[in-house]
DNA sequence: TATATTTGCTTAATCGATTAACCAAAAGTA
DNA sequence: TACTTTTGGTTAATCGATTAAGCAAATATA
């Protein structure tokens, strides 16, 4: 019908009176008689009116927008962070754009010009593998915008961090490996240039020295923790003349794919080599045997993410430093150890 | 450092020259001399000028902000759709806002609010399942905003419409089963409201038609389509009397659940019961037996959806009418059937 | 009654980028 | 030389909502 958005003025016009009357009658200022509140408000309803944020927004300086970047949406981890994060700042009035990155460093930078040009108030964000130059989340910071990293971190950018122990993880399911009766632990890795990664290859070398087993090289590898990378890693520990008993994979998707090679040669899962992932992705239950794994907490990362942001909301001036919450993870004993 | 962001008053400042002198020296006007538009665009390099999009979406109208709605992002066909469509908008300068309705219709009801209220240029929607009553989605027409529907759309609401065939898809399941030598296909249903399983339940059952298969009333049931679902239902039909020896379920949670439930009870699959899902879910190919199950071209659907949006993105004035582009789903045979 | 206070608005400036309208100086043309 | 055209800008209005400042009328106070 109309096809035309209803902006202040046309409720003034159709009151007689003056837009700046129509804007404090509809936030209840004090200084506007009742009977003209009550006029504004039926007109406005009438109208079908909705406030232009764009006009608020600049006049303002703020946006209600916050930024979201992670590597993919396409994982329960990374939904269900989203889900909370939107969940705590839509009952307080802002709006979440999300972008992911697909893991890649150009996309990320992209991303964040994106972000920065749409004026969002704040950026939660979690790294993508590859990345390495910190200059983009620097852009973040020095144009005064609160950046709060989860998951996928950087102890140098020196703003708030969320995440799980990482370290501590791997030394639970190495201990949990070694309670099974394992002596010959391989673990399937991510990049060391990440920091979580970093964390659970020391985590898990440490763990072993505790245990006075000695480090075999060839049961360390490095990849991008994808089914694929999975199967390959794991055909290499096959092919080892001493294989290893247990496997700890850094990643569900790696544990999958070391699992499909398994089967496939007809190695018997737990009873040859035992297998624990770290995710706890759906289909970890989905699978034959089901996958022992580790829980993120992706619920609470997001909502933590999302109230860390709010702290920053309200503030003219940001000035951010290190600031970790780290949540203990928990492991979950399924079939597969 | 500064904590501020750059205006092109700060440009123009510096440079003894008026802001409209700015603005056009970096849209390279021809009235602009080349000697003031490389001071201006040295001069914004070195400050790190980055327009403010709300004062140009103010003036111009158009926010170049897109709302997508979905009704969840952790499922791979979404999580496709949704990067294929960031993807083609992002390159023709539109950024993305993506909401999830979890299946609420009240949830979508407030995310069509915050869209319509950020302002957005355009909205691309799945619709919950729950969804009845269109008002929300004539809201958005009433606007003038495009809206393009994909997967669950509403032929009432005569907006674009993308997705598959879903009828000629369930003929395919059926015929597919039929030639395995399958007697009595159960099927594991959508709600009948929803139009694209609706239309699943008619393929069905004009599919078992064709084949001179009388229809059995238990052998076609209603839910929601989870895992649980499909377990609740998958027990009923194998209490029945006389139990079918295939099943069609309407997504691959269905699916999966089923299959539980005939490994946890020892029926060989697809020997004494053929199985196949639809959806195309990665899980599908983790399990096993792998599952049969339908591509919806997830990729295709979410660069379409966009590319239906950029066709009324210039215009200034908006009708649209019932449009649909449907795309042949594709049977992929598996393990399971 | 005279002054002070409160009520209920209006006016005008503002946020930052864009653009129509305008103008002075330089260059071109007859 | 006298007029036209082009060049390279400037001024001011605009998008819609918000808000500081102002002001007249109504009410309260002494």
């Amino acid at each position: 019908m109309s096809n035309k958005k209803t902006t202040l003025k046309d409720i003034a016009v159709k009151l007689n009176i003056s837009t700046a009357a129509v804007s404090k009658a509809l936030r209840n200022d004090s200084r506007i008689s009742t009977k003209t509140k009550d006029a504004v408000k039926k007109i406005a309803k009438d109208l079908d009116y909705q406030p232009n944020n764009l006009a608020s927004a600049l006049r303002s300086g703020k946006s209600n927008l916050v930024g979201v970047m992670v590597p993919s949406t396409n994982s329960s981890y990374f939904s269900s962070v989203l889900q909370n994060i939107e969940e705590v700042l839509n009952s307080k009035g802002y709006n979440v754009i999300v972008t992911q990155s697909n893991e890649s460093y150009t996309k990320e930078c992209n991303n964040i010009d994106t972000l920065l040009f749409t004026q969002v108030d704040g950026i939660i964000a979690s790294m993508a593998n590859e990345t390495v130059d910190l200059d983009y989340f620097e852009k973040i910071k020095s144009k005064g915008i609160p950046l709060i990293l989860f998951d996928r971190g950087e102890n140098d950018l020196n703003v708030d961090y969320i995440g799980i122990n990482d370290y501590d993880s791997s030394h639970m399911i190495v201990e949990h490996l070694v309670e099974q009766g394992r002596k010959n632990i391989a673990h399937i890795g991510g990049f060391k240039h990440t920091r979580i990664f970093n964390n659970r290859i020391r985590g898990y070398v440490d763990a072993l020295q505790k245990h006075s087993f000695t480090l075999v090289d060839e049961y360390v590898s490095e990849s991008n923790l994808t089914i694929e990378d999975g199967r390959t890693q794991m055909k290499k520990l096959l092919a080892l003349k001493n294989p290893p008993d247990a496997i700890y994979a850094a990643s569900d998707y790696a544990a999958l794919g070391a699992l499909q090679i398994l089967k496939e040669e007809n190695i018997a899962v737990p009873k040859t080599i035992a297998l624990v992932g770290f995710g706890n992705e759906p289909f970890t239950t989905m699978v034959t045997p089901t996958i022992t794994t580790v829980d993120q907490h992706s619920a609470e990362i997001g909502k933590l993410a999302a109230e860390t942001f709010l702290e920053y909301a309200d503030k003219k001036t940001t000035t951010q430093q290190l600031n970790k919450k780290i949540l203990e993870a928990k492991l979950i004993v399924r079939e597969s150890s």
